[in-house]
DNA sequence: TCTGGGGTCCTAGGACCC
DNA sequence: TCTGGGGTCCTAGGACCC
């Protein structure tokens, strides 16, 4: 029988952001809450207060007055990230990446060395406090799932142990909310059958499950009551897609704004899809309005491409068609989808392509990039105001060629 | 001055091929 | 002329997670 250890740090966000402010540990403190956003993490005394991570941040701020702000520091969460998961790597060489801030690690093998899974999760408890200043979860249980409701349990800064014959009790008193991929839709739709307790749950009869959310979906909730997981995750999936979004400081339906922004995008995920060594297949437009309703549309690229130009020409004309309903939007997004490797992959150069094509070209300037800083190169389309007889006069995406390497300020 | 941004997976219908 | 399945790809939408 394995033991899986399902380690999660507690607030994260908020925990490494206050490290080294001991006069906040008692205020209500949120991470994020810049215009039009929502709370990225609350630390424990804002929760108290009915905070909770998601929820809009001017909603949090308006709920309790004196709320601390602090904007996110991406590059100490990915510091202490960092250094978390070199503890989980001296347990196991079995760990399995969950986010920035969890993991699920299978100690099996590393019982005769390092403990039981109790000592080896209060070992990496105890490191992770003393080495980064922040506190952690630990979930032990027999599967994966089993260890991450056991950590959520745990929360905060504690250790749920949950053996192979304590499944069951440990999971039926708990309400079905409470298990990982229960979210609010399927909560909602079991309330309604009766069912509210993981122990109803399990009463229910698999058919009928079945019969309300699929045959796949509901043999899958019926297992999950008792800690059977059939969800599989293999260690170190491959990423199938990469995608960049953003929402208006104010909604907009001009398409010029528009067509803009879908180059903006289109430029950052080709540039990830380079950086990844990946190519799309396909390109998808995702499409937000102010009534929050949203819309996708992809299609099939003609040749798989990093090349932001050609991810730029289909999100143009998949947004298209959508232009003509003049309805406000807030926010729009292109991914990269089935990605495939670039260099197993064969590009077959477009007839209307130049000898030295786009794809050099972005790559060229990836390469200034990485020299010079981001903002030394930048298209000409995405200056706010563009220099020389151009500005204003092409409408965006017309002139894909149009990327202005401006001189470097400092050498 | 409600509601970010990055992902994964599943379902379902139609096209198309055998 | 009518009538099948099965398999795969494409597209749209939705649920869920951090």
């Amino acid at each position: 029988m394995s033991a899986i250890l399902h380690v999660d740090m507690d607030a994260f966000f908020a925990s490494v952001a206050l490290r080294h402010r001991p006069e906040l540990w008692d205020a209500p403190v949120i991470v994020g809450g810049a215009h039009r956003s929502v709370v990225l993490a609350a630390n424990y005394p804002a929760r108290s207060l009915g905070i909770s991570s998601g929820m809009s941040a001017t909603a949090a701020r308006r709920m309790v007055p004196g709320l601390v702000t602090v904007p996110p520091d991406y590059d100490s969460f990915s510091t202490v990230s960092a250094g978390v998961f070199a503890i989980f790597d001296s347990v196991t060489d079995r760990v399995e990446r969950g986010s920035i801030e969890e993991a699920f690690l299978d100690v099996t093998g590393s019982t005769r060395r390092m403990g039981t899974p109790r000592e080896i999760g209060e070992y990496i408890r105890a490191t992770v406090a003393d080495e980064q200043q922040i506190t952690c979860s630990v979930g032990i249980g027999p599967t994966r799932f089993v260890a991450k409701v056991a950590s959520r349990q745990a929360k905060p800064d504690g250790l749920v142990e949950v053996t192979p014959a304590g499944v069951a009790d440990f999971l039926h008193p708990l309400r079905v909310e409470e298990l990982w991929g229960i979210g609010r839709s399927t909560a909602e739709a079991l309330h309604s059958l009766g069912v509210f307790t993981v122990a109803d749950l399990a009463r229910m009869p698999r058919g009928v499950l079945q019969h309300t959310f699929g045959p796949r979906s509901g043999a899958q909730l019926a297992d999950l009551a008792w800690g059977r997981d059939s969800r599989r995750v293999t260690l170190g999936a491959r990423e199938h897609s990469t995608g960049a979004s953003e929402t208006f400081g104010v909604d907009t339906w001009d398409p010029v704004i528009i067509g803009r922004e879908l180059l903006r995008m289109s430029d950052r995920v080709a540039r990830r899809l380079r950086a990844s060594g990946n190519l799309a297949r396909t390109v998808s437009i995702s499409i937000r309005y102010s009534d929050f309703s949203t819309i996708n549309r992809s299609a099939v690229l003609p040749t798989p491409s990093d090349v932001a130009g050609e991810l730029h020409e289909v999100a143009v004309r998949l947004f298209a068609p959508l232009a003509k309903r003049r309805r406000k939007i807030r926010r729009v997004g292109v991914r990269g989808e089935q990605m495939v490797l670039s260099d197993s992959t064969y590009r077959q150069p477009r007839l209307t392509d130049p000898e030295q094509g786009w794809r050099e070209l972005e790559f060229a300037i990836d390469a200034a990039s990485e020299k010079f800083g981001r903002a030394s190169v930048q298209r000409l389309a995405l200056l706010r105001r563009p220099l020389g007889t151009a500005a204003g006069i092409d409408p965006p995406g017309t002139d894909r060629a149009a990327t202005r390497v401006r001189a470097p300020r400092h050498g």
